[in-house]
This record gives structure tokens, C-alpha cells and sequence, in this order.
DNA sequence: CAGGTTATATACCGGACAGTACAGAAGGTG
DNA sequence: CACCTTCTGTACTGTCCGGTATATAACCTG
């Protein structure tokens, strides 16, 4: 099997053709998880919201946990894109800031579903689901443990008082971020998380 | 009907006495709930903690929704007490570190589940479950105003800076908090988590 | 055209869900 | 004792869940 290693000709299809975008399927479905979380998104949710039949779903996709791992995927592509780049701020409050300011756009913004999909996803915690969570504590995790290089960084740098714990300002950063998803999924306006990141950048360390 | 208004005479019970103590075994739906979460929690979970059947459940409360909302506030009276014993700490400062310490203690303890329940149950969001979030975003933003009120009243006693804005410092600690039970959730060491709040007291606004 | 391959739609599977009908058991009161 | 009331356990309802068997439709190659 799998034995078209090398001189599979340009291979044109055979058999009848996929009547549906695989990668505009994947983003409907997304939205699907975004706004209902894993437990919370039935196969009919997404197979409605997909424009497609659930043995089509399950051909293209695998299964309802396959599903949510691409669209996990997709997810941190472009929707957690704001967080790739605060790294590059050139100093650690810029970072922050960026991180902040972000989060707001993503997460309480007016064309995506409000919060977090990773958090709404992993907080429900189904006994199925326990690998869904797994897998969004992974990925958080990998993306932490970068902000805390990036302090560590900053500490060096001397944009961040040598006293402060890099570990503990990161875990803080992060408590704010999820904060700030938690109070956007409870509809908490626009203004009421920019004045919570405008506290934040406040009390920030200074140089 | 319902009219013993006035006389009944000290009302001895008459049938079959309950062979349940209600209080313990609300105690015991309380856990599986902060556990599992509104849709988490099944009734074949409650009912084998509560080690009663379903009708006897049925007969003493109501249905589960009725049963979510006696928990919860069994949860806010005997958990959250650390929340109102917080507001009278003499300084702001107090104020908040005892919120963000008995955040620990409670949310991330040893005998209890770890997290929120009304945060693990009100981010899932199930169709049905809208009024069960409804009621978890009063509450919570009730003693949310508490907490701006206590922060104005540092302003006026001169223990917060007067340029510090009352309600977005509470939106900050409210985040933190929040960040606080995701964190304890997501599997966080508690040495972790008081870093955490080590962190966020060196960042406290000082007089 | 026939034959192979892949996608589609309908209709179904066993299991879990919240909630309940019913019969019997345990207590009072006459 | 009979009688009424309330709780208890068993067995059931209809609905939705994730996942699939089956038949047919659409495309290739020959």
C-alpha cells in the first residue's frame, strides 16, 4: 500500500469527483467547534454547517476526533497567527501588548464566534474527550514555554527588571489571555476588554 | 393547594419517610457537576453519586436544571466564600491577594475537582443549557460590582493610585482569577499556580 | 459500450440521553 | 385491620448521539 512513491504521472482522478471544497468544508466546520466546542457540536451541527452528508464527512475527514484536530490546526494557522508575531516585538511590553491586543481582535471580535475554541473546547471534558484535551494542553504548553524564552530574552535584554520570574510573568500573561476570552464568550463589550488590557499594560513592568 | 399557610401544627410527616439525606446528597450532585460540568454531567452520574434512582431525584429536585441551580448555590455559599471574606481585607492590595490565594486553595485543592464550576459549566453552552449560563454570568457579574465598589472605596482611602481605573482593575483580577481556575483545570501544579499570583502581587499597583 | 473506482444520498445501527408510568413498600391515622 | 400518603425500584418512553451498510450516480480507462 501507499505505493505511489515515485513515478505516479500527475496520477488525474479516478472515480467520481468530490462534489464539495475540502478546505471550505474544514472552515465551516471550525466555525462549528469555535462557537459549540468539541462535545457541544453534533455530527448534524457540522454536517448541516458543512453543506455536505455525514458518509461524505466521515470519506473526507475520518471522524468526528480527526475533524476537530484539523480543525485545531486551521485554528492556530490563522486564528492564533497574533500570537507568532507578538514574539517578534522588540520589547517584552510590546510582546505583551501584542499578545493582548490580539486577543480582543480574535477572540471578541464581531465575525467569529467570541472565546476561545481551545479553551471551550477543553474545559467541557467529556469522558471521550479526554484526548481533545490533551491535545489543545499540548499545544498551549509549546506555545508558552516559547513566551518564556521570549522573557528570558527580554530579561537579558534589560527591557524587563532582572527580579521578575519570566515563568510566573508568562503564566500571568497567559491568565489574562484567558480571562480575556472567558469574559468575551460571556459578552463582555468591546470596551470592557480594551479597558482590561489598558489596566494591564499599566501595571506591566517597566523598564 | 399549597395551603398549610397558617396552623399546621408542627406537621408531622405523613408516608413513607425519605431513606436520603437531601443536603448530602445535593453535596455529592455539586461534585459531579464541578467535575463534569451541566452537559458533562449525566443522570446516571448524578444519580449513582448521589446513591439515589431517578425518581427519588426527580421527587426532591425537581429536574436537573432545578438541581444545577441548587448547587450552585450550595457552590457560591460554602466555595466562594473566600470571595466575600476577600472584600473586607483592609487594603486593596489584601483585597486582592486573599481573591487570588483562596483562588488556589479552592480551585485548585487537592479534595475538591479542579477549576470553576461555573466557568466549566457555563463555556460548553449547549443549546438547552443557555439558561444555565444566563445564571452563572449574573452571579458572577454581581459580585463583580462588589468588587469595583470595594476598589473605589481604595481610591477614596488612598490605598489605589487615583489615575487607576476601579473597573478595569477588577476586570485584571477578575482574568486573573479566571486564568487561575483554566490553568488548576488544565492540569497546573499548585508551586505553579502561586507563582502565578507571586507574580501578579509584584505587578499590584503600589499606594 | 463494459468494468473499475470513488463520491453521493437514504436509511439504518446500537447506545446513551433526560424524563416518567407503574407497582410495591413504608410510614402515619382511623 | 383498612386507608391514605409519600417514597422506592424497575422498566419503559421518545429522541438524539456517533458511526455505517447499501444502493446509486458520476467520472475514468479500455
Amino acid at each position: 500500500m501507499e505505493q505511489d512513491v515515485i513515478s505516479a504521472p500527475a496520477s488525474t482522478q479516478k472515480g467520481r469527483p468530490r462534489e464539495f471544497c475540502v478546505d471550505q468544508a474544514l472552515a465551516s466546520a471550525l466555525h462549528v467547534f469555535w462557537a459549540k466546542g468539541y462535545d457541544g457540536a453534533s455530527m448534524t451541527d457540522l454536517t448541516e454547517a458543512m453543506g455536505i452528508t455525514k458518509p461524505s464527512l466521515y470519506a473526507a475527514f475520518g471522524n468526528k476526533e480527526a475533524l476537530f484536530h484539523k480543525a485545531l490546526d486551521l485554528y492556530e494557522q490563522e486564528k492564533l497567527e497574533y500570537g507568532r508575531a507578538a514574539l517578534e516585538q522588540p520589547t517584552a511590553r510590546k510582546v505583551a501588548e501584542h499578545y493582548l491586543r490580539g486577543a480582543i481582535e480574535i477572540h471578541g471580535g464581531a465575525s467569529d464566534p467570541k472565546g476561545c475554541m481551545g479553551l471551550i473546547s477543553s474545559l467541557a471534558c467529556s469522558p471521550e474527550a479526554e484526548s481533545i484535551k490533551a491535545d489543545v494542553v499540548r499545544r498551549r504548553a509549546s506555545s508558552q514555554r516559547l513566551l518564556v524564552e521570549r522573557f528570558e530574552r527580554a530579561k537579558a535584554e534589560g527591557d524587563i527588571p532582572a527580579h521578575v520570574d519570566a515563568e510566573g510573568l508568562t503564566s500571568v500573561l497567559y491568565a489574562l489571555l484567558q480571562g480575556i476570552t472567558v469574559q468575551a464568550g460571556a459578552g463582555a463589550t468591546r470596551a470592557e476588554l480594551e479597558r482590561l488590557v489598558d489596566t494591564s499594560m499599566m501595571l506591566w513592568p517597566s523598564a
